[in-house]
DNA sequence: CGCTACTTTGATAGTGCTCAACCGGTGTGG
DNA sequence: CCACACCGGTTGAGCACTATCAAAGTAGCG
């Protein structure tokens, strides 16, 4: 029943079993596309058996298999690399509803290493009957993962430092708002501003004098781990963010596209 | 049978149909996983299907439909972003071998525009059976997809130019080499150095600056489309880059991860 | 109360960008 | 056959954004 086992640091502590430990995902799943009680059933069952993963807990390292796929259920988690040198780049994040080393088939050794960010709880993720709607929310799901990657390689190659902390949260706000986890336009942000540049290519110093300036400009707040922005649509538009749920109704500039 | 119809600029011409046109295609799916006769004979099959894309063809548009997966036969394709005010970037390239819109299930919304880098040839990706080789070698391919596009994540964040440049040479070097693309260490690089530019986040200024440098060190020849890199191994270790063959057996430093 | 981790500030350096022009090859049309 | 246009590569000068180094300020926590 221990889904991951061999943890580098430490490893989870069995399970909180309170109810509607789930919530956050299941609302998320529901989100990306319709589900049947049959569905929910099968989350249900499955959050019977989450477990508590501690902050810093490796949930799989790269070169190494990947353990079955874990549904989070709370908590963040990231794909992190480390370079010889100790540079480090987050590729991504998981929140709530995401499926930890969802992998169809392929080979079964991850391309990335992925730790807890926060505590975390995760439950193995349910298999979902073919045809279900489990499994096309698992699609959906998978295909907003790869978006969300290639939204970071633009962000990443043409964004400044001010547009990259603009964009990021941004994203987070829309993931989470999915998830039911945003409050009046807030939200909870566990990452440091550390974790934040090394996200988004930057350095910490220079991060946060971007927030700062943000604050200044009056686009967000920032306060003990709680993220408040100000105006998110007209933020989006300035910086030309598409956000994957507009996407299918956006064009394209046909401009230079050789 | 035509694949993708509509495209925004030329469509196109009809197939060339010469033997071992999917030579490269096949060496690089081999060099995935073994494949049976009767995946063989598929292939064989399907590239009898092939047609000819001109330069600029667009394969799938960010927002529309994605069309049946095709798989690239000759010629680079990219998947590229073009911001509002013009900005491009490109997030990944197809070389042959690669599927194009490959879409196990999931939403058929693209993610991205796929368009044609140089003159390509296509043909339908023949449908593999489940458990055969075929299967297995879509499902590596997609893997090392993902696998190159983390790694793009990272050499945008916190790769410098020259860094950048040389692990951009090196991942190309490696693909074509799995195609039997290459020769003595040298292969052909269809990109401008703008277009280069626009993959590495970087001005074309500076790139062609970094590159002359690299010339001057003695890194790397590059003239007339052709790339030949001086000590690829020398170069992956200093850089750290770590390839994708690697990847099963390198440990990552433990340091910080949280 | 003293840690420790995170944020903030200042001063300075440097990598990579911008703008602008020039060069060299190639293709095309007169 | 040569002039012209065009594209991609090259060069120069100056600047801006972001990094670096170092230290001080804050907040949560045992």
């Amino acid at each position: 029943m221990t889904s991951s086992s061999a943890a580098l640091s430490s490893s989870p502590s069995s399970a909180a079993a309170s109810e509607g430990i789930a919530a956050a995902a299941i609302r998320r799943l529901t989100a990306l596309t319709p589900l049947a009680d049959a569905d929910l059933t099968l989350l249900d069952t499955a959050a019977d058996r989450a477990l508590t993963y501690p902050v810093r807990h490796t949930f799989q390292t790269i070169g190494r298999p990947v353990a079955d796929p874990l549904l989070l259920l709370q908590g963040w988690a990231a794909r992190v690399r480390i370079l010889p040198d100790g540079r480090r780049q987050f590729m991504s994040f998981y929140l709530p509803g995401d499926v930890i080393g969802s992998t169809h088939h392929a080979h079964p050794i991850a391309s990335a290493t992925v730790v807890a960010i926060t505590e975390c709880v995760a439950c193995p993720a349910p298999a979902a009957p073919a045809g279900s709607g489990l499994a096309q929310a698992y699609a959906v799901g998978e295909a907003l993962d790869e978006a969300y990657l290639l939204g970071h390689v633009v962000q990443l190659g043409r964004l400044n430092a001010q547009e990259r902390i603009s964009d990021f949260l941004l994203e987070i706000y829309e993931r989470l708002s999915l998830a039911g986890l945003t409050v009046g336009g807030s939200f909870e942000m566990p990452l440091t501003q550390e974790m934040l540049a090394d996200a988004l290519g930057l350095t910490p110093v220079h991060v946060n004098r971007m927030i700062q300036q943000a604050r200044r400009d009056g686009d967000l707040m920032w306060k003990s781990g709680r993220v408040l922005l100000r105006d998110p649509e007209r933020t989006a538009r300035t910086i030309g963010r598409l956000s994957p749920q507009v996407t299918g109704t956006q064009t394209m500039p046909q401009a230079r596209v050789d």
